[in-house]
DNA sequence: TAGATTGTTAATCGATTAACAATC
DNA sequence: TAGATTGTTAATCGATTAACAATC
């Protein structure tokens, strides 16, 4: 009895793109740029995959959920195939960003080269530390002043910012992340160790630097229970 | 025909840990230490997966995994269950760590006090930049002096470094990570935004910005999508 | 004993993979 | 036509979930 017909492509048609291909579309953004970068005009599936370091299947599995993008037997143009992953990323358009707190991971993002290059616009950086509001940092070759933190929903209204960046210390996250949601912004990458509370309809990614070196020590360790194991036997 | 017996068993059972619960086991050990912080004794699991932010049904299927540390009818002993997850986790040891590119990305995460409290010592700031080489970075209370990427063998030797971090630009990012490996270090956190290419048995994690916000605005385009299309119906 | 909560089971769901028919 | 490579299928695998028996 095959009744496997609508529930699958509820899913895999129109629209449903499964979290974890597009977890991996940044991955082949960026080795098709570098194609790109080096006059490549034509690419197999297998040689992409290799490039994003993920096996010809999936990669293949992965574009077709977006559209039907090569030509058998041939392969993917790269400038086209490029610029349907920027289209279904939502990269063709432009992003205005805020990101609040300002410390050394706020620079360290607002310097970030890869923002500006894939359409991401710093609009605002803020702080609610005196000694850093007025400081002019420098991202994508404009002059960016850091302004309080207070003056954060001016900005995200008349710019229309949707995305923040959360680099504050946990104890104000939570606070700011309000402050955000309140003035419009509807996306937040959060850098802060707490877990932030937002309406339905706010989507959060945290980001941990404690988590990624914790899941390392874990497999650290595993490696050395190994070693020791084969000592023993 | 009942034949699933055996296949299961052999991820399940003992030490094989699958990797979606140990990717969540450092929320845990989070939530776990703000309970312990409070003074709180005893937690079910109901209240710790509201804590972390996951369902108790997820959170007692992952502890399962690392054993039977809970009392029914009760609940778990903060303790006692922070106590095993920073075992499995491997917090329980001391983890050397050497840092590589102190641009503010570096410096935010030397600063990270994250770190320190969980186990991992900063044992070296490296950087190839002359202007930086000799600065003062305060890590955990104590003062680290950023020396020559090229001094970098005999520190991860000496202290027997097994975690590495790079946050270099992305044109030395390989070349350093073959220099890691070379002396030792069989963990790698990388937040340059190329892929490693390391031997067999070296494990790297990959932390791109770029990444984060790019599947952020993905989602920021599905819904306007959405919005759209309610209108238009 | 009655109430509460764990640890486990079994069903479901989504992701991965290998194989190959379609087609350039 | 022969060779190459895509897009899709179907099988497998791993993760999630709800329900509940075990047990404090």
């Amino acid at each position: 009895m095959p009744v496997s017909q609508a529930p699958k492509s509820h899913v895999g048609a129109r629209g449903g793109i499964p979290d974890a291909t597009v977890s991996r579309l940044p991955m082949y953004h960026r080795s098709l740029v570098a194609l790109s970068n080096r006059g490549t005009i034509l690419v197999s599936s297998e040689e992409l995959a290799d490039a994003a370091g993920v096996s010809s299947a999936k990669l293949r599995k992965d574009l077709s959920f977006l559209g039907s993008y090569g030509t058998r037997g041939v392969g993917y143009e790269v400038e086209f195939l490029l610029y349907q992953i920027a289209r279904a990323l939502g990269l063709t358009q432009e992003w205005s960003v805020v990101i609040v707190g300002v410390g050394n991971l706020g620079h360290a993002l607002a310097g970030y080269p890869g923002f500006a290059s894939r359409g991401f616009k710093v609009v605002g950086l803020f702080d609610a530390d005196p000694a850093l509001i007025g400081e002019e940092v420098t991202v994508a070759g404009r002059a960016v002043v850091v302004r309080d933190v207070k003056e954060l929903a001016q900005t995200v209204r008349s710019t229309g910012a949707s995305i923040g960046v959360i680099a504050t210390p946990e104890a104000s996250a939570q606070q700011v992340c309000n402050s955000l949601v309140a003035h419009g912004v509807t996306s937040i990458l959060n850098f802060a160790t707490v877990l932030l509370e937002v309406p339905e309809g706010v989507h959060v990614r945290r980001v941990d630097l404690a988590t990624e070196l914790q899941i390392l020590a874990f497999h650290e360790q595993r490696k050395s229970q190994m070693v020791l194991a084969q000592e023993t036997a």
